[in-house]
DNA sequence: TATTGTTATACTCTATAACTATA
DNA sequence: TATAGTTATAGAGTATAACAATA
């Protein structure tokens, strides 16, 4: 008689964690930043990037302290990011019109058009990573989501 | 006369990212994990070795493979945390019933102690971190976040 | 030959302390 | 004294290459 040795899996059971909504937030967000990642790799921007100079886009003149605050980006971290940026000629520091301390950032006509193209490229890849979903459920989702971090 | 100065930004527009499923989906599950990581600190615990404790408990024997196959984690990254948790005696390696390269995992009693603890504690979290859903709009979130990842 | 578990290592991302110029 | 921007640096997280043991 052999002796009991411990079972083996066959198939992993993920139910519990499939039902903790901080689990599927994070694996519906990797799947969406990772597409995201591939689809935006030919403007040379990753999806931090892609906010930064999508905030700069909607926001002429904002300041890299607004930018950090609306994004949570630690300042001495957006610091390399900006330089890039401005080294690719894609966004020009002015100064603040009313803070000396301050620098304004705006997008070049070079960085306008590539966000043009970019923010283009962003819808379609929102409607391919909720192919799945309604028009309607991709509205409630949005909402939901927010409705958790808001 | 003046001359002309660039203007200043008031308040952060964030519409155009606010309209992205993955800028959202981002945002939520950043903030459940940090509500995750303030109520699990008791258990000395993060987000992922609480989800690799949590296959272990329900998939008994399950290999470090499998577990990387299930959680997107690189094998030799996730040497470290077993190792932390087999040194916490929260977990033992015993040898797999059919296949001499693989080790299977279980919980030790006192694991089994801690994760019922855990487990309890991430489902009020879970109520906490979504407490301005209804119980019908939180499975409605689960469901479609599930239709992006799955 | 392929796979499991592992070591070593490099790379990226994120966080903290401290400085300067200006408010 | 406080804030915007910056530098340097440390720490955490993640990825790749290569190896021994076993299939």
């Amino acid at each position: 008689m052999p002796d009991k040795l411990p079972p083996a899996v066959e198939t992993v059971d993920t139910s519990y964690l499939e039902g903790l909504v901080g689990y599927n937030a994070s694996r519906a967000a990797i799947t969406v930043i990772e597409l995201f990642l591939q689809r935006m790799a030919v403007y040379g921007m990753r999806q931090v990037d892609f906010s930064v100079m999508s905030l700069v886009t909607h926001n002429p003149g904002i300041t890299s302290r607004q930018l950090c605050a609306a994004l949570s980006i630690q300042p001495p971290n957006l610091v390399a990011m900006i330089n890039a940026l401005e080294q690719r000629e894609l966004i020009v520091r002015k100064p603040h019109p009313r803070d000396g301390r301050a620098v304004g950032l705006h997008l070049t006509p070079t960085g306008q058009k590539l966000m043009h193209d970019a923010e283009r490229t962003a819808q379609e890849l929102e409607l391919d990573a909720t192919r799945r979903l309604t028009a309607a459920e991709r509205k409630t989702l949005i909402r939901l989501l927010q409705k958790v971090y808001l």
